[in-house]
RNA sequence: GCGGGAGUCGCCAAGCCCGGUCAACGGCGUAAGGUUCAGAUCCUUAUCUCCUAGGAGUUCGUGGGUUCAAAUCCCACCUCCCGCACCA
């Protein structure tokens, strides 16, 4: 048992010590790799560590590499979320105090003081920036920032002015669902339930009745050409108001709703439905009358309702129902669209079919969805509606809403789908049209434009992920980025408003440079001004005269220049999936905005989430495991190994406890091992040397390219379990051997493997390391390289050693024998060259077996194939079913002496396993001993053997 | 609806782009043996089916097709997951 807890202490000690990680310019190459900082309102899980793994491990495989890496960190407090849960505690909501007690420990005298939204930043900061310390993230914590740190506020402000005069920041009206008591915008974490305020745009159809306005809301303004009659609620007491200069006849829900539209509302005066039943309206120079009818709801859209008793199941029932009562109403339904499948009439046919009777039917929302799923996909308008004849529902609805529009006839009612919704507060939740909202016009072309092109130059990981990326940018139309409450920057221009989470989170990795110099106090906030930034990012202005307008000295600024020049751009930006849609493109789109092509990023890497025992992590399940919680009962090296080993990167990976145990016994083992072997190596080195050398210049080589691809899953395969079997194998031959001079190649072997996990497994790495007898850190050692001493001949022979040994075990596992002598037979030479020449031809793609025989008879030398034309179909398969790099070799090298191999290397082997000894003849050999005549089995690589 | 992704031998999970190296890496689990006072760990072996000679058969969501050869390419279908905005 070795104790993870102080080898880990004892080398993060070491590296605070040496300042491992706190990176300077210099004259190596640099590599700038970046993670989404975290959002400090939890303590980080398992799932969290896995982003921040993958990128500690980016980073510290290419400071091995030779490149002078950096790696940051911050915290983005900005955001509402936080001030939500301070508004929860300070309203002692249950909940969310037990969870903080209970889950993530926190202590009551410190929730006491989370009614301040920054203390809970503050608290889950330390806590986040402790587990990224324990875990042993090689981060620069000199460059550590807060989102709502006096100057980091300064560069938003910068951004924000330098997006506005590049007018890519614009002014609209955006709707948003809000509570009017908290005068808030609501979310779904605002609303009790946790119900999404979705909603619906309606289109107000105005009906004019004398000098008053009748508005009626319908989703389906096309079929303005078919209405016959309003619908009009006898039971509900209207209300006339006046709607900035127009006067009109609403529900009193909707004359509130209104309100927070926009609108200008007063009441005037009130009317009864009753009274208004009969009254004739005009639209469109058409006049129709008002009828009463009792689906009608107060609270749904205007209260009244445009009637299409053709289309609308609805409206048709009600007709049907007014007409039995009052005989003298001759009206009939307009049909309008033609749907195949769907009758002249469509509302009178489902309606007949559904047997529906009255118009309280509850069956009438059915038909209703019907009807309009077939008309809007499927219908086209008839020649009763003008000009807009011919055109398909689904197209005809825009273009007649705009139509609408145009002649003053329409207007917009937004409202909530699946209502009531009420806010956290108790109070009712409407639709709110937000004016003067800010957007960052993404729907600009150029801006999508260039925006695409540092994406088809980026490296993207995996490259799988292009296409979503590429879909996104299209798909991008206004955003909004400022919003009324929560911490973070004010908008430069206009103080009542806050630059949004997502927004001010975008361009920060330039910040990190500046972070060192605020956090040394050199640099403060009071007077830097957007001179300051731009000659930092530009290059722009002179710097005597930018240092005492900033009030900072020369050779500081000059330095400040200098580290951005020297770290700029984003080598590498790591981030989980979910940020794909949302910050990693914005990432991209303000970089092309802002920095000049040079500084654009150059890479990104993403990674799918992580599941615990196959299941979702979350609250309510109780399956998060608290990742400070984690590293204390299994260590920091075991639970990066863990995590990174579960799937490749963009797979969710399934984490669970059972293999973080498995990944810590092994890292034991190995570093069991470490104790057992002293550097130097064998004076001359045996076959088998030179054959596991090769195989670890194979690994070496495989392992780097998987790391370089980012398939860490991959690459930590290699290094742990892949090479287990070749070093098996190495060993039953030395053991065989009886060898004993063998500990620098096993030495040089773990060395090689212990460099190569370092950056997966820092800690335990360095203390293997140590034990090893190298010297230095391991975290500063080289990255190993192959030394191209693999030899072709040593690969051939093991080849064949292994090969030969797997057959004597399946014979002997079929026969159930127990061997009293074994003898081989190798094959004849005319074989050996067939074998060459069919190699060949399969080589260059040609797998024909006649075409090859036919080839080889007619060669002298290889014409004995006649006597045995199943040779060539089983060396054929015999070939096929070997490596890509085994088959160039048994075509490009000169034959191996197979006798002599199996006579020498074998006999130990078979020795030790099945104390026998071995016979060796060639199949044609006269004097053999071959009771059975299986000597003519032989083939090249594949001896023939006979077991008694 | 729009867009993206997945279905592999008990579980997890590679392979699919670039067809033969695939009965299909590896891990977990399971079984047997070894180490051990015992256990945990560790090591070895086995783990689709059949086989007294190194072999054969049937598999990679389903059904077709292309090819000497398909988990891999093409077509159709079924099932599942994720994202769609002002929220980090």
């Amino acid at each position: 048992m070795i104790s993870w807890d102080s080898i880990e202490t004892k080398w993060r000690t070491k590296w605070n010590q040496s300042k491992e990680f706190e990176i300077e310019p210099d004259n190596r190459p640099k590599k700038f790799i970046t993670v989404a900082y975290p959002y400090p309102n939890s303590p980080q899980h398992i799932g969290h560590g896995r982003t921040y793994t993958l990128a500690d491990v980016h980073a510290r495989f290419l400071r091995m590499k030779g490149f002078n890496t950096l790696f940051p960190m911050g915290f983005h407090y900005t955001g509402t979320p936080i001030l939500g849960m301070a508004k929860r505690v300070q309203e002692g909501e249950r909940e969310l105090i037990e969870n903080f007690e209970k889950l993530y420990h926190v202590p009551p005298q410190t929730i006491k003081e989370f009614v301040e939204p920054v203390k809970i930043a503050d608290y889950f900061h330390e806590e986040i920036k402790h587990g990224m310390i324990e875990m042993g993230y090689s981060i620069d914590w000199r460059r550590e920032f807060t989102t709502i740190d006096p100057v980091y506020k300064k560069f938003i402000e910068w951004q924000f002015r330098k997006l506005k005069s590049l007018n890519f920041v614009i002014q609209g009206s955006h709707p948003v669902g809000w509570c009017p008591k908290d005068q808030n915008p609501v979310s779904q974490h605002d609303t009790l339930g946790d119900v999404e305020p979705d909603f619906t745009e309606y289109i107000l159809v105005k009906f004019r009745l004398d000098d008053m306005i009748i508005p009626t809301a319908t989703l389906r303004p096309e079929t303005i050409f078919g209405v016959t009659n309003l619908w009009i609620n006898p039971k509900i007491t209207y209300k006339k108001v006046r709607v900035n200069d127009e006067n009109w006849i609403v529900s009193p829900e909707c004359a509130y709703k209104l309100e927070f539209l926009n609108k200008s509302v007063e009441v005037i005066s009130e009317v009864s439905g009753a009274e208004l039943v009969g009254k004739t309206v005009s639209v469109l120079d058409k006049k129709i009358p008002m009828f009463p009818a009792s689906f009608v709801e107060s609270q749904t859209g205007t209260g009244i309702v445009m009637s299409v008793p053709a289309h609308a199941p609805f409206d048709y029932q009600a007709l049907i129902d007014y007409q039995k009562q009052n005989s003298a109403i001759n009206i009939k339904p307009i049909a309008i669209i033609k749907t195949e499948g769907l009758g002249e009439i469509p509302a009178k046919e489902i309606v007949e079919k559904l047997g529906i009777t009255n118009q309280e039917d509850s069956k009438l929302d059915e038909a209703t969805n019907e009807v309009y799923s077939k008309e809007f996909y499927s219908g086209v308008l008839r020649e009763n509606t003008g000009k807009f004849a011919g055109l398909k529902v689904s197209e005809a609805k825009d273009t007649i809403k705009t139509w609408l529009s145009e002649l003053k006839n329409s207007d917009i009612l937004l409202e909530l789908n699946d209502g009531p919704i009420r806010c956290r507060c108790g109070a009712e939740c409407v639709v709110k049209l937000l004016n003067n909202q800010w957007f960052l016009n993404y729907l600009d072309k150029d801006w999508k434009n260039k925006t695409n092109q540092c994406f088809d130059k980026m490296s993207i990981l995996p490259n799988e992920i292009r296409t979503e990326f590429n879909y996104v940018v299209g798909w991008l139309r206004q955003r909004a980025c400022a919003r009324q409450h929560g911490l973070g920057t004010k908008l430069p221009w206009d103080q009542n408003w806050i630059v949004e989470s997502l927004s001010d989170s975008v361009i920060y990795m330039a910040y990190y440079v500046l972070a060192k110099y605020v956090n040394s106090s050199q640099l403060k906030a009071d007077s830097l001004s957007d001179e300051f930034f731009e000659f930092v990012f530009y290059g722009i202005g002179e710097l005597k005269q930018i240092s005492i307008k900033c009030n900072v000295p020369e050779d500081t600024l000059s330095q400040i220049r200098d580290d951005f020049v020297y770290f700029y751009p984003v080598d590498a930006r790591h981030s989980g999936r979910d940020l794909v849609p949302n910050h990693l493109t914005f990432f991209v789109l303000n970089h092309v905005a802002i920095f000049p092509e040079e500084l654009w990023p150059k890479q990104i890497v993403v990674n799918g989430s992580v599941l615990m025992d196959g299941k979702k992590m979350s609250k309510s399940m109780g399956n998060i495991i608290p990742l400070r919680k984690a590293i204390k009962e299994y260590g920091a090296d075991p639970i990066r190994l863990a995590i990174i080993i579960s799937a490749e990167l963009l797979q969710d990976a399934d984490f669970n406890l059972e293999s973080v145990n498995t990944i810590k016994n092994k890292l034991e083992a190995i570093y069991e091992d470490c104790n057992k072997y002293k550097p130097g190596m064998p004076q001359t080195l045996q076959s088998e040397d030179k054959w596991i050398l090769g195989r670890l210049n194979n690994l070496i080589i495989e392992t780097t390219a998987a790391v370089e691809k980012m398939r860490l899953r991959e690459a930590l395969h290699h290094i742990l379990f892949a090479f287990e079997s070749d070093l098996q194998w190495y060993l039953k031959r030395i053991d065989a051997k009886e060898r004993e001079e063998f500990s620098g190649i096993l030495h040089k072997l773990l060395s090689v493997r212990v460099a190569m996990l370092s950056p997966f497994a820092p800690h335990i790495a360095e203390e293997m390391w140590e034990r090893l007898g190298n010297s230095g850190l391991v975290s500063r050692s080289a990255w190993p390289v192959p030394d191209n001493s693999t030899e072709s001949i040593s690969v051939q022979s093991e080849e064949l050693l292994h090969s030969t040994m797997e057959d004597i075990k399946n014979v002997l596992k079929v026969t159930k024998m127990n061997p009293q002598k074994i003898v081989l037979y190798t094959a004849d030479s005319w074989k050996v060259k067939a074998f060459r020449k069919i190699a060949s031809s399969v080589l260059a793609g040609q797998t024909n077996i006649g075409a090859i025989i036919k080839e080889l008879i007619a060669d002298p030398q290889t014409e004995n194939i006649k006597k045995d034309p199943d040779f060539v179909k089983k060396s054929v398969n015999s070939i096929l079913s070997e490596s890509a790099e085994i088959r160039k070799l048994r075509v490009e090298l000169e034959p191996i002496n197979e006798k002599s191999i199996l006579s020498s290397e074998l006999s130990s082997l078979i020795k030790k396993e099945y104390g026998v000894n071995i016979e060796v003849f060639e199949e044609s050999d006269s004097t053999k001993y071959d009771p059975k005549n299986k000597a003519k089995m032989a083939r090249p690589f594949k001896p023939a053997l006979f077991i008694e």
